[in-house]
DNA sequence: GTCCTATAGTTCTATATTTGAACTGTCAAT
DNA sequence: ATTGACAGTTCAAATATAGAACTATAGGAC
């Protein structure tokens, strides 16, 4: 399956990945989150190639995720920052940071610590259902087909062929 | 940088994608959450390659989000179950379906509708600062380093040289 | 005016990863 | 004795990423 693939698939988490889901995506999102702008800032805090990084740069412009503007004429120089379809984001870069928090820290503890500015406190995100307000988990929810899915198929329908069935068909 | 450095970062945006940080793992686990189990199930379902998908369930065993147990002896099989490590990626994949779901629905609408068993309606995930369970947002949270940050440097640190200096060191 | 630096890229080759297709091995059913 | 289901493994070819160098514009130092 091709990257481009994805974004047709009739699944939001196939098209979702197609945008975010490759490590570079993601890196260079967090540090957009951190108030990261420019091409420099990226490639100094991440190490990507200045190649991939252009590459990921014009992707996320293009898929409405980051908007490019000017912040100087002479020599030209923009810097990218969240759209608003970006910013919607923040749950999902929360969620893979909070699972990091709790499975992935050594023993010297977690390397940052959140803040909710409405609060004052250092928090943990919690997913809730927005009917009923309770935090979610896997085992109390059930998927139905929405206006959107698709007849069951495969991502890719092909059928196998066993080395007897190509003979016969040689 | 290699995959395996992602894991030793400060950050636990980098490891946590040193785990789910490649579409296949992310696509494998969207299946494990609609309850497929067997490899060929994985297989016909998301049309990965089975060098690869055989590959990315070693992995995710190793890193303890998956367990393998056999189901049937003679011939031994195997089925892959998602542990509580695992169970815990709901929120990330939850979050990813509804940005899905809010930003890249074709005009037929969501593929998929998630239902609460818990209140019964159809939901929306909302994710809320554990603390005074407002819903999150980017600009109200502020980061702080903690206790298993590091002194600030870079993924890797390493100085540009220009032509010209290259040139002087020769 | 020549050099040096900062910034934002582009280009090139080497290496690693992924794809696609075929092959292996065990067992049950026909 | 053959076929099919299942769970992989193997290998060549295509694609993507890493690493390093190069280009371009402009401001300031000398």
């Amino acid at each position: 399956m091709r990257w481009d693939a994805l974004e047709e698939e009739p699944c939001s988490m196939a098209r979702t990945i197609g945008v975010i889901g490759d490590r570079w995506s993601l890196l260079i999102l967090r540090e957009c989150f951190l108030r990261t702008r420019r091409f420099e800032g990226f490639q100094s805090a991440l190490g990507i190639t200045r190649h991939l990084l252009a590459e990921r740069l014009k992707k996320m412009v293009r898929l409405g995720v980051l908007r490019r503007i000017p912040y100087q004429e002479s020599p030209k120089r923009h810097e990218y920052i969240l759209t608003q379809k970006g910013l919607d984001l923040y749950p999902v870069m929360m969620a893979i940071v909070h699972w990091g928090d709790t499975h992935m820290v050594d023993e010297r503890g977690r390397p940052l610590l959140h803040e909710h500015q409405n609060c004052g406190k250092h928090f943990d995100p919690v997913m809730i259902c927005s009917e009923c307000g309770e935090p979610l988990s896997a085992k109390e929810v059930h998927v139905h087909p929405g206006p959107g899915a698709r007849p069951k198929t495969a991502l890719k329908a092909k059928p196998a062929k066993t080395a007897k069935a190509r003979s016969r068909a040689a």
